[in-house]
This record gives structure tokens, C-alpha cells and sequence, in this order.
DNA sequence: TACGATTATATCGCATACAACATAATCGAG
DNA sequence: CTCGATTATGTTGTATGCGATATAATCGTA
């Protein structure tokens, strides 16, 4: 009853289009987040901790939907660059709590104007960005009730 | 005129949207390309080979976004697996041309059924996959356009 | 035809990403 | 209170991905 994809081509799979869409948003990213010294992965996770500092390993890691083994190596980098403190929590020795340098919070201001620059190559496309949006985490999300059980 | 965001929040970025979903369906691909002793970018190769064998190096890299510092490693993974050959071509000594041996070729017919078991994965999320995908299409390409010069 | 420019592929270094495993701390049932 | 189970993070190995650079072959032009 379902139809079959009348052949293997690449540009009918939707999961081309979602790979190489990152693919491309990753290259539209690098030259300004370059600027800040950040790779596209790590300005996430800035961006958690400039929305609520002090998180944990694994609180961040939910909302980047990341492993502790791709996290903790990343957080050592941004610690190496003197962005963030890991630091063991005293009341439970098993988490380790993330946050902010002096540096860290004051990159903040310079990373405001990224989200402008990023919409307006966006913009370019004519493409409804809330709409396609909304459609990827409803994908995204169904996708994962599916993995989950 | 531009209205800046409200906030800097995760749930509000495409690119974190694209990022996931990217993620999440390289996540569900995973068990189903296991079986066919692949990962998801060598399917994607493999794909390229099924459709027209004999590509050039460059030729895939082209179909698939991918430059050849990623691509030929990829290949030659996929050579130690016995799937495909990489020969040089005798008219230009610069091309190494990609050809699918037996094994390779006759993969074909046990990745058949990938497309369909990812297409009832993605069918309960309710999204409109060709819809989504067109968008997702122009979007990569706006941004593409704008690196090109 | 000689030789600098271009082209196609490869190599290296760095940064993700994840599965599998390891470790240390905490929890909980008896 | 004790010890096995659970939890949070870390480590290792493998596979992308890309920029910068290297190398060899081909092209183009004087």
C-alpha cells in the first residue's frame, strides 16, 4: 500500500536534505563565529550556559541532545580558552558544574549580533524559517519517541 | 527595522532545529545501516555508486557536498571492505575512479528496503516529508549561493 | 616545447560525534 | 549499615568533516 521511491536518488531523500542543509548552515556559521573563536558546536554551548550559567555536564548535554563524551571533551576546550570553570559540585562529587569566566559572560555582547547576521543569509532563501522550524522538531522529536521505548 | 530575537534560546534557532533533526535521523539510520555493515555517509556514497557506477573522486563529493579530505578516507574504508575499487583512470592520471565490485553491487538489493523502514520512521511525525524536504533544499541552496562569490 | 598555472586527489591536524567501557560517588533494599 | 544497583562523568576507539597544505598530472601560453 505504501509506495515505494521509484529509485535511489539522493535528491528525493529527505534525510539529504536535513544532512546537507547542516552542512551548509555549519559553513554559514564559521566565518562569523570565527570572529568569536568558537566552533558552531561549542557556540551552543554557550549559548546554554549564557541563558542559565553553572549547568551541569548533563543538563547541558539534554538540551544539546549530546553525550558526556562528545560534552566533556568540548568543555575542556572551551575551559582551555579560558571561557568556562569546571568545577566538581561539593554537595554530589559525581557532577561537575559549568561556568562562566569573567571572559565567558563578556563574550556574550560580542555573540548578539550572530543570530542577526545568520537571519539575514537565511532570509535569502525565501524560505519561512518558523515554519520550517516547527516541522523539524515535530520530525525530530517523532523520530526520537521512536528510539526511545 | 529587522526585529533582533527576544532572547538567545536554543529552541528558537533553526540551525539547532536542522542541527538535531540531522542527528536524530542519523540516529534512526544507525540499527537499519548496521545490518548492511554501513555508516550513514558510506550509504550515502554507496548510493551515488548504485545510481552510476564508476564516479569519479570528485563526481561524489560533488552529489554529496563532501570535499575530498572527507571523502577520500571514506572510500577507502569502503575499498577495505571489499565493496568498491579505486583505480586510476589510464586518460588522466589525476582521476581515481570509483567502481563497485560484486559485493558492492549486489548490496544494492539488501538496501532496498532502507528507504521504506526510514520512511515509516519519519511518517509518525505527521510532517509533510516532500514539503519539508523542498524547503530544506532551498534553504541549503540560498546559503550556498551567497558562499560562492 | 618549456614552464608556470590549474586540476584531482591525498595527507595532516583539529574538532566533533557516538558506542562501549571505566570509574567514582550516591542511593536503596534488607 | 552494607553492598549491589544506579548515576554522572570520563576515556578509548572509530568515523566523519573541513581547512591548509602537498603532490602529481595536465593544460595553456609564450
Amino acid at each position: 500500500m505504501t509506495k515505494a521511491p521509484v529509485d535511489l536518488d539522493l535528491s528525493n531523500f529527505l534525510c539529504f536534505a536535513v544532512y546537507s542543509a547542516n552542512s551548509a548552515i555549519g559553513r554559514a556559521y564559521k566565518p562569523i563565529l570565527d570572529r568569536l573563536g568558537l566552533t558552531y558546536p561549542q557556540y551552543l554551548a554557550m549559548v546554554c550556559l549564557w541563558k542559565k550559567d553553572g549547568q551541569t555536564v548533563g543538563e547541558i548535554g539534554e538540551q544539546l541532545l549530546l553525550e558526556t563524551s562528545t560534552l566533556t571533551p568540548l568543555l575542556k576546550r572551551l575551559e582551555a580558552a579560558g571561557l568556562v570553570k569546571r568545577v566538581r559540585d561539593t554537595q554530589d562529587e559525581r557532577v561537575v558544574r559549568i561556568s562562566l569566566t569573567e571572559e565567558g559572560r563578556s563574550l556574550k555582547t560580542k555573540a548578539k549580533v550572530v543570530p542577526n547576521e545568520i537571519a539575514a543569509i537565511m532570509a535569502a532563501s525565501n524560505v519561512q524559517i518558523e515554519e520550517l522550524r516547527d516541522a523539524l522538531v515535530a520530525l525530530r522529536d517523532g523520530i526520537k519517541e521512536q528510539a526511545a521505548p
